[in-house]
DNA sequence: TACTCGTGGTT
DNA sequence: TAACCAAGAGT
């Protein structure tokens, strides 16, 4: 299949020998003397304008891997305060590889992208056995860290020990999108955007000039109403120059978002506690505790659903009784209603049929277990009508 | 390659 | 308000 031809891409800053063959590009490419352009004025614009942000107080390789790994696909505003509880939970990388996983996942509560947790958890591990419990410094080492891809690497590599990594991240992505045109959405352009990426990098100053391109996204380079006017690089974007810079990015094409119906459990027994299950580590909220339950079959009512679904996943008979709250909740590549009631067990010793693990607990326990969103919403209805009323 | 994987902010 | 998007990686 033929590349998309998009000779701005084909930056050459990092390849000064060339033989007479390639001359005839020259005028589509980023010459060198504006490259070195670039830096200058990124550099001098992050001296005044870049951001003052927790993790870059640091040079802890431990603490600046946390934080990347919490950024990925996650806003910087959500990320602050789970990092600096993290970071008091899980001081250095040993503390964080003798923990338990519920400890863990208990931290990472809310952030969503379960795995990225597992994975963390998993790497610093990885890292006591194979790195004497030091944080290597060689990208292939990083590289095969679960959970750290090429970004990311690049991203602790240059953030850690200054060393010259390319990164091409949301922000990175847009900036250089915005500044070659780029005709085709980013995802068709991956490799391309690599090596501008790798082209515009002063490798003098990785550190800075990382954290710069990625402020520049951040709070110049916006997705909506970009600020060119304050922009460093106005003057060599050229989609500022065609006047496209709202139209950039492409966007890329997305199929809507199928909903599902799900009857869920809220299990009573006689000593008033609640039964939880830990979801399976794969997969979506991956070693999370819920509220058991399941989808709801064509023509099937909800309290037909949950009897059902209860007797297949936990091998016990209950009651069905008052409705409790409806949730209402979207994830990534789907969207959920919840129809929780309020059951009675009535028969049978629970069994881990479906999941991991299966628990009886009181309300007062539960807050020790890390809970999806949703069932974050379900455990404060139980809590008001406990208050309030309370006949269970 | 295309799909999976959360949640909150923003328009 | 429904849709888009955010410091991406694993499979």
């Amino acid at each position: 299949m033929p590349r998309t031809p998009i000779n701005a891409l084909k930056a050459t800053a990092s390849q000064p020998q060339r033989n007479s063959l390639d001359r005839a590009d020259d005028r589509d490419r980023l010459p060198g003397s504006v490259v070195v352009n670039l830096r200058e004025t990124l550099l001098l614009w992050y001296g005044h304008f870049g951001r003052d942000l927790p993790w870059r107080q640091s040079r802890d390789p431990y603490a600046i891997w946390v934080s990347e790994i919490m950024l990925q696909q996650t806003q910087v505003k959500t990320v602050i305060p789970y990092y600096e509880r993290w970071l008091t939970l899980f001081p250095t990388l040993s503390a964080l590889a003798i923990a338990e996983q519920q400890q863990v996942l208990k931290a990472w509560e809310g952030l969503g992208y379960y795995a990225r947790a597992r994975n963390l958890h998993r790497a610093a591990q990885d890292i006591m056995l194979r790195h004497q419990g030091v944080f290597p410094a060689s990208p292939a080492d990083v590289m095969q860290l679960p959970g750290i891809g090429r970004t990311t690497a690049g991203g602790i590599l240059s953030a850690a020990f200054d060393q010259p990594m390319a990164i091409l991240d949301g922000n990175v992505k847009r900036v250089l999108t915005r500044l070659v045109a780029l005709p085709v959405p980013p995802k068709r352009a991956i490799a391309d955007l690599w090596q501008l990426s790798e082209a515009l990098l002063d490798r003098q100053q990785p550190r800075d000039f990382n954290q710069a391109i990625m402020d520049l996204g951040a709070t110049v380079c916006m997705p909506h109403q970009p600020l060119c006017s304050s922009c460093p690089w106005n003057g060599h974007c050229e989609a500022y120059n065609q006047g496209i810079q709202a139209e950039l990015p492409m966007a890329e094409t997305r199929a809507p978002l199928p909903h599902k119906s799900i009857g869920v459990a809220v299990i009573w027994n006689d000593q008033g506690q609640i039964l939880i299950d830990r979801r399976r580590q794969e997969g979506l909220l991956g070693g999370l505790w819920e509220f058991p339950g399941g989808k709801v079959e064509p023509g099937e009512t909800v309290e037909a659903c949950i009897q059902r679904e209860i007797r297949e996943e936990l091998g016990i008979e209950i009651t069905v009784g008052d409705h409790l709250i409806v949730v209402d909740h979207a994830y990534s590549h789907f969207r959920v209603t919840l129809n929780v009631h309020h059951c009675r067990h009535v028969s049978g010793e629970p069994q881990a049929i479906e999941c991991d693990e299966v628990r009886w607990v009181t309300l007062t326990d539960i807050d020790q277990y890390p809970f999806p969103k949703a069932n974050v919403q379900i455990i404060e209805a139980l809590r008001h009508g406990e208050t309030s009323t309370d006949h269970h």
